[in-house]
DNA sequence: GCGACAG
DNA sequence: ATCTTGTCGC
């Protein structure tokens, strides 16, 4: 896939500058209120997996897992082509568009399983213009969502001197806003559903879109 | 100037 | 993201 021009790189900055001004920061849902998070029933998780030498071919996942239980009440894949190259700092514009249509065809065929909040694998406004995966996805889907990014993502004025060292032994996972929830209660709710190191839906959603490509090498994306 | 850079 | 089984450690 081709790198991308000088002229689309500014593009999808102004798209994200538009995007980063539609995010909002603070809990906007009643459960997000309380302190054990009563009337959250279903939290989702999504991700990509691809296969080893295919950069374009991807399975596109969606779990949505029970509150507090994160026992499975759906799931859907979808093999997917990527339209865009991945660039450090612009993930939103090569994941989110296929992610958007499993949470919208969820949304037509069952309304009534939408999670009320989303995880994301990658981070939402920890990111150089903060608007990274998790803010193109809330913004975009109109859902609250939390990023979880596995890496750091270097930016520009961040040191690794800040909020990102862990206390524990194990490596840390850094936790960001999406959308429509705030700081605090990103992390709070993060810690609620970590069964291991990465949040549930989220490893549920890496695991499962693995195993499915696994159990189809030989039948590739045909259409 | 070079390297580093979510997935 | 992906190439990869067993193995060491809490
Ligand atoms: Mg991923």
């Amino acid at each position: 896939m081709d790198a991308p021009s000088e002229e689309l790189l500014l593009q999808w900055q102004r798209e994200q500058f538009l995007l980063r001004e539609r995010v909002k920061e603070e809990d906007t849902e009643e459960w997000q209120r309380h302190p054990d998070f009563c009337g959250l029933k279903r939290v989702g998780g999504v991700d990509l997996s691809f296969i080893k030498g295919d950069d374009i071919h991807a399975c596109a996942h969606l779990v949505v897992l029970s509150y507090p239980h994160m026992q499975l009440l759906h799931e859907d894949f979808k093999m997917v082509t990527l339209k865009a190259p991945y660039v450090a700092g612009f993930l939103g514009f090569r994941e989110a568009p296929p992610l958007l249509q499993t949470l919208e065809k969820l949304k037509n065929e069952l309304p009534d399983l939408m999670p009320q909040v989303l995880f994301v694998d990658g981070n939402g406004l920890f990111h150089s213009r903060e608007c990274g995966l998790a803010c193109h996805l809330g913004v975009q889907a109109d859902l609250p969502c939390v990023g979880v990014a596995k890496n750091l993502l270097h930016l520009d004025g961040v040191v690794k001197s800040d909020e990102h060292q862990s206390q524990s032994s194990s490596k840390p996972v850094y936790v960001s806003v999406g959308h429509r929830i705030s700081l605090a209660t990103a992390v709070s709710l993060t810690h609620r559903c970590c069964l291991y190191r990465v949040p549930e839906p989220i490893r549920q959603a890496d695991l499962r879109s693995r195993e499915y490509l696994r159990s189809h090498i030989l039948a590739p994306d045909v259409s």
